[in-house]
RNA sequence: GGCCCUAUCGUCUAAUGGUUAGGACAUCGCCCUUUCACGGCGGUAAUAUGGGUUCGAAUCCCGUUAGGGUCACCA
């Protein structure tokens, strides 16, 4: 059998944009589920939209992501170079070949006048605008004239009409267009570099690409590719058009709506694994219920067959709920590596915790977050002393008695020496057996008082993060605080 | 506008001629918990529409509607 070799082949605008990401994945998957090649090709034919450290960018993306490539343009390979700027001969070579077998021809056409064609034809209202093969009907010798006096030209692909073009893609079943709705694409632009359609279907032949596995929005310009397989008489691959991923409102996924580059998600904080689940399932399914996977399990089950043919809106709530499911796996281990390096990016940055006390924030917020930083932002209160207070925390749990009910407490916790968990417990329930009172009365205004809020990790979990000396200063500090806030 | 693609809960989707149309996210309620979250249980919620074919249609065919893509010396 011929071997599975797959292509993700952006044009390097700048970053990875997440249905580009989609693409890349599948082809990915792809690939590993049998034991293909997956290749990276830089398609950076135009020159007016060359983006500084763009290409870098892709690969850092793809890299962060998890989808190695097994050639590309950094790491080499047997069918290189795999920048599409570095193979002009080559585009070259293989148009004139076109126009010595009549399926291409020279034109020397002037923009102004391609552009009264356009508006002529408008005006007349027909149906499909096409180049009007003027420049087919030219002799050899006005050719080589025009050649010999540098006059610029392109090269157009001749597109017989009146034919039925028909191809299987893997996803949508059969497609037929007819070649009368198809213009003379140019193939070769004045500058010397090649279109899309040119680049991609010389390059998909001679690195032996088997699968061409892309974007919908290339679904209609096929048929073109597929006259040039058969103009050169290549063996075609076969096809798999994916959906689009779509905006809330169901347009195709802008930058307007939203984020859409691969490393805005990496920035908020989203992990690449919750991620790589996430837009894996955006269009397709194993045919069971489950939702969860790592990418080792993607590679098992994918499919293109159960691939789905309508656009997927990009949920952000699905995704939060993923990254929480991908973070609760992480062990706590791992988690306090990321959750340090996300502190040296904070205004906490010279607190010094040990281990010990970032791990005992990690238990105890770990089923409470959805990301690392929420490790910090939902619980500031473990890192400084509270700034303000709830202000309906406060009219609902600060009542006449809360302040004497936390310095009996307070004074409880002082005569501890040392204390463990146990130990505040112990003082605790001292307290409120003591003063014969039900927990709450003094578990609400200890947890508005130590940490400005009335929700979070159970109380003696706060407490032992706190430590005894902490624990004291706020309660004074509350007390005064709220007291002062009560009478205003 | 021409051509092409698509159409199941708000969203992602399952059901490839026979199901009380299933699951997940979100949402609502209850339980657990003297907080919040996690977890558990339950509820609301869908086959765009009109015709066929068939004993039987979400599923096959045709029309309509709606959405999207594409028609460049951009990819």
């Amino acid at each position: 059998m011929k071997e599975i070799r797959v292509r993700f082949a952006p044009s390097p605008t700048g970053y990875l944009h997440v249905g580009g990401l989609r693409t890349a994945l599948y082809n990915y998957l792809f690939a590993k589920k049998n034991n293909g090649k997956f290749i990276l090709r830089i398609e950076d034919t135009d020159r007016n939209r060359y983006v500084e450290g763009a290409v870098e960018n892709l690969i850092n993306s793809l890299k962060w992501c998890g989808l190695t490539y097994d050639e590309g343009p950094d790491v080499g390979g047997n069918y290189g170079p795999y920048m599409q700027s570095q193979r002009l001969d080559l585009y070259k070579k293989y148009a004139e070949e076109l126009i010595k077998n009549g399926h291409a021809y020279y034109c020397f056409c002037s923009q102004e006048r391609l552009q009264s064609i356009r508006e002529e034809q408008e005006k007349q209202k027909v149906p499909q605008i096409k180049y009007d093969k003027h420049c087919l009907g030219l002799s050899k010798d006005e050719i080589q004239e025009n050649l010999m006096n540098n006059v610029p030209y392109v090269i157009r692909l001749n597109v017989i009409p009146n034919q039925k073009i028909i191809f299987q893609d893997i996803i949508r079943g059969q497609v037929e267009f007819d070649s009368i709705n198809i213009d003379d694409q140019i193939l070769i632009k004045s500058d010397g570099y090649p279109t899309y359609h040119m680049a991609n279907v010389v390059d998909d032949h001679l690195m032996e690409i088997s699968h061409v596995i892309r974007g919908e929005e290339w679904l209609s310009s096929t048929p073109k590719h597929i006259l040039l397989y058969d103009y050169f008489n290549w063996e075609k691959p076969e096809f798999a058009h994916l959906p689009l991923l779509l905006n809330p409102d169901r347009s195709k996924l802008s930058k307007r709506q939203g984020d859409v580059a691969v490393e805005d998600y990496r920035a908020k904080g989203y992990l690449q694994s919750a991620l790589i689940n996430f837009v894996a399932l955006l269009g397709w399914n194993a045919g069971d219920d489950k939702e969860f996977y790592y990418m080792n399990e993607l590679i098992e089950k994918f499919s293109l067959e159960r691939v789905n043919k309508a656009g997927a809106v990009f949920d952000l709530q699905k995704l939060n709920w993923l990254n929480a499911e991908h973070l609760r796996k992480i062990d706590n281990i791992e988690l306090l590596k990321m959750l340090k390096v996300y502190l040296e990016t904070t205004q906490y940055s010279k607190l010094n915790y040990d281990d010990e006390k970032l791990l005992s924030i990690i238990e105890a917020m770990k089923e409470r977050v959805s990301f690392i930083h929420e490790f910090v932002d939902n619980c500031k209160y473990f890192y400084e002393e509270p700034s303000e207070y709830d202000i309906k925390s406060i009219e609902k749990n600060w009542k006449e008695d809360s302040p004497s009910l936390l310095i009996k407490f307070k004074e409880q916790i002082e005569k501890l020496n040392n204390p463990q968990k146990e130990d505040f417990e112990i003082a605790f329930n001292k307290v409120v057996e003591e003063l014969n009172i039900g927990k709450g009365k003094l578990i609400h205004p200890l947890r508005l008082a130590l940490t400005g809020q009335s929700t979070g990790p159970g109380m003696f979990d706060i407490l032992i993060i706190l430590g005894k000396e902490e624990i004291i200063s706020r309660i004074d500090k509350a007390i005064k605080t709220i007291q002062i806030i009560k009478g205003t």
